[in-house]
DNA sequence: TCCCAGGTCCTGA
DNA sequence: TCAGGACATGGG
């Protein structure tokens, strides 16, 4: 891996493991769109960037040198995900799911950031999480720039959605998750720092307190520790990865709670990777979905 | 019109 | 503990 600082751009050369479409569309983050030349362009903190790929040279453009350490935490670059994949690659389902998104890496995302984002994403499809997503960044974000002939906002401070209205949050589209929104805004006031050691602390203890949140059940606090907190060793379970596991590892009956005790076993450290090789392969193959329903994602 | 979405909460047994 | 229904919103 060669890297390049620029001026207003940053060029890495040989990067390994890392495709553009499998890393921002495989449902860990909702703030990268692509554009019409293929690139993406998303909001990291308060920063707008645009990434484009040709093999394994990735180009990050609209960013000082001095925030490539930022870069190398927020896209995990100093992990080796040709290890991980090897290790994963332990029966052919897994060798598929993984050949399958073989460029995807989990972005180490802001924890408030997260934690609201899959908030909302309860009960929500994957566009609507980010339109909502987006109206919040809008309203209550701050103006960082325009980029391409489009505005860019940042992602809300707990501040501004404390003090906001249900009803205001209510226009952005939330639905029922706005009153949770606020009330978890005004508790992150509070409890920040304890926020922020999570990633410091035991796996349980982190799902744990989590859940105290008004909002925040099993599978929102396991993405919120995945996501944003560094615990691999979880294993979210969604619609999409109880289907791929009940038609390839479980039975069909088998409960949330027991496929994913069943799968933090099976892939130990390693589970909030192999959960999300899983569910992008589940979501893009339409795995375990009746045929009728098929044409709806 | 009905069903579903990266679920969670509340209620009643 | 556990199943069953409610919950906003928009797309198919």
């Amino acid at each position: 891996m060669e890297v390049i600082l620029e001026d207003n751009r940053i060029i890495i050369n040989n990067l390994e493991d890392f495709n553009l479409r499998h890393i921002f569309e495989c449902g860990q983050c909702f703030r990268w769109n692509r554009e019409e030349d293929g690139s993406y362009t998303g909001v990291v903190e308060n920063k707008v960037i645009n990434l484009e790929q040709a093999g394994k040279t990735v180009i990050f453009n609209n960013i000082k040198p001095e925030d490539y350490s930022m870069l190398k935490s927020y896209f995990d670059l100093d992990n080796d995900y040709g290890k991980i994949k090897n290790l994963l690659n332990t029966d052919s389902i897994m060798a598929e799911a993984i050949e399958f998104g073989h460029g995807i890496r989990i972005l180490n995302q802001d924890e408030w950031e997260t934690m609201i984002s899959f908030m909302i994403s309860a009960n929500n499809r994957i566009p609507m999480i980010k339109k909502v997503i987006e109206n919040l960044s809008t309203s209550f974000g701050e103006f960082i720039c325009n980029y391409k002939g489009k505005d860019y906002y940042s992602f809300p401070k707990a501040e501004r959605l404390a003090e906001a209205s249900v009803e205001e949050i209510l226009q952005c589209k939330a639905g029922f998750r706005a009153p949770r929104i606020k009330e978890a805004a005004a508790r992150f006031l509070e409890e920040k720092h304890l926020v922020y050691n999570i990633k410091n602390r035991s796996y349980d203890e982190g799902l744990s307190y989590l859940k105290t949140y008004k909002g925040i059940g099993d599978k929102v606090a396991s993405c919120i520790l995945l996501f944003s907190m560094k615990h691999f060793s979880t294993f979210p379970v969604d619609v999409w990865v109880r289907r791929i596991m009940q038609e390839l590892y479980v039975d069909k009956n088998t409960k949330d709670a027991s496929i994913r005790q069943f799968a933090e076993n099976k892939f130990g450290n390693l589970s909030g990777y192999a959960q999300q090789y899983l569910f992008y392969y589940a979501r893009e193959k339409g795995i375990g979905v009746k045929k009728s329903e098929k044409l709806t994602t």
